[in-house]
DNA sequence: AAGGCGGGGGG
DNA sequence: CCCCCAGCCTT
């Protein structure tokens, strides 16, 4: 038989996946001779000479790190990691953490969903009793997507998972020169990458691949001189590499406003829960107005009329601007059944934006 | 399929 | 100022 025939014969997405990895013929290799000099030492790994000794990832530290990563940067997300795994050193600990505490500690981290999910997750775990070990079994759990499931796979248990984050994404738009829709583009990378992934060294595959996005094959003046997967890049054929990834154009934020107050009772600040679901949902919060795109929105009842702002802050979210007229006040005045929180206590449990009030209130 | 959801650092 | 980053979840 000949081998045109034998590719005939493949299904149809076998053949595509065949003749790409055949394109990567190699690359695999180089990447990996590259990482095991230039790999990174980062907190939540073990590096490749611990992993050729067979020492075992720690799944706890492997899954909180890749939690923290999300949509983080590493020095940002390192810090943290550093504080939650000294207080809580395993899984057991995180589980039986009060909520409160959890929140207060992922204060300034942002997309506070991850802290809540992440609760959910650590129960659910000792609840069962242990990790699961694969990558489906992994996506069962919240906050554990596509992403997250093929990472924590491959690093802490060594299985064939790739894991494509935004790294892997942009590596891959410019070996292939991607230049389809970026939708269609990431889903063909997915596909690829899966392939792609070493059956004997699927961790150190995926770790390499984040390292060359993140030390390399960075967004801006990618360093093609030292790239040691250049000889299979398209788009660094074509000389313009930062071209790519093509992703659509971004929306812009609007602007809401409104008010802030900073009510003051000898030593202690006003604060609220915020409510579990929504914006900053679940986080310790001070009292505000409504935020409105148009128009003035409407003061409290227990405000003075001659309450005057001390200052504004401006904070930018995901999908709008915000900027808010910082009231301070003292206690006296206020009605009803509010939370009191010592204010030292307070500027280490608020997100970002009430740190900025408050800061801005001494 | 689209939109909600933080925050900070780099160019 | 702009950009984007180790994404996930809900609707």
């Amino acid at each position: 038989m000949t081998m045109l025939a034998i590719v005939h014969a493949m299904p149809t997405r076998e053949k595509a996946a065949s003749a790409e990895s055949t394109r990567f013929d190699g690359l695999s290799d180089a990447l990996l001779d590259w990482y095991s000099a230039h790999a990174r030492d980062l907190p939540w790994r073990i590096g490749p000479a611990q992993r050729a000794k067979g020492i075992p990832a720690d799944p706890y530290r492997v899954w909180l790190a890749e939690i923290m990563l999300q949509q983080t940067t590493v020095p940002h997300a390192a810090r943290y990691f550093e504080a939650f795994t000294r207080r809580w050193p395993t899984v057991v600990d995180l589980a039986d953490a009060a909520d409160a505490d959890v929140m207060a500690a992922w204060a300034g981290l942002g997309y506070y969903a991850r802290a809540r999910n992440l609760l959910k997750c650590a129960r659910e775990v000792v609840e069962r009793g242990d990790w699961p070990r694969t990558e489906t079994g992994l996506r069962e759990l919240p906050g554990i997507g596509a992403y997250t499931a093929g990472a924590v796979a491959a690093l802490a248990f060594n299985q064939r998972a790739p894991a494509v984050d935004g790294n892997v994404d942009r590596v891959f738009a410019r070996l292939l020169a991607a230049k389809g829709e970026w939708k269609a583009e990431k889903a063909v990378i997915a596909s690829l990458v899966r392939d792609l992934v070493p059956a004997d060294r699927p961790a150190e595959f995926a770790e390499a691949l984040m390292d060359l996005g993140a030390t390399i094959c960075t967004p801006k003046r990618p360093n093609c001189l030292i790239c040691p997967v250049r000889s299979w890049c398209a788009a660094q054929a074509e000389g313009e590499p930062e071209r790519y990834p093509i992703k659509p154009a971004r929306k812009a934020k609007p602007l809401r406003r409104g008010d802030v107050y900073v009510v003051l009772r000898s030593g202690d600040v006003m604060t609220q829960t915020r409510p579990q679901n929504g914006l900053l949902g679940g986080m310790l919060g001070l009292p505000t107005s409504d935020w409105l795109e148009d128009g003035t929105p409407e003061k409290p009842d227990w405000l003075p009329d001659s309450a005057r702002p001390i200052g504004e802050v401006r904070h930018v979210f995901t999908h709008f601007e915000l900027q808010l007229s910082v009231f301070r006040l003292t206690s006296g005045t206020v009605p009803g059944n509010p939370g009191w929180t010592p204010v030292d206590d307070a500027e280490k449990a608020l997100p970002s934006v009430f740190r900025k009030a408050l800061k801005l209130a001494f």
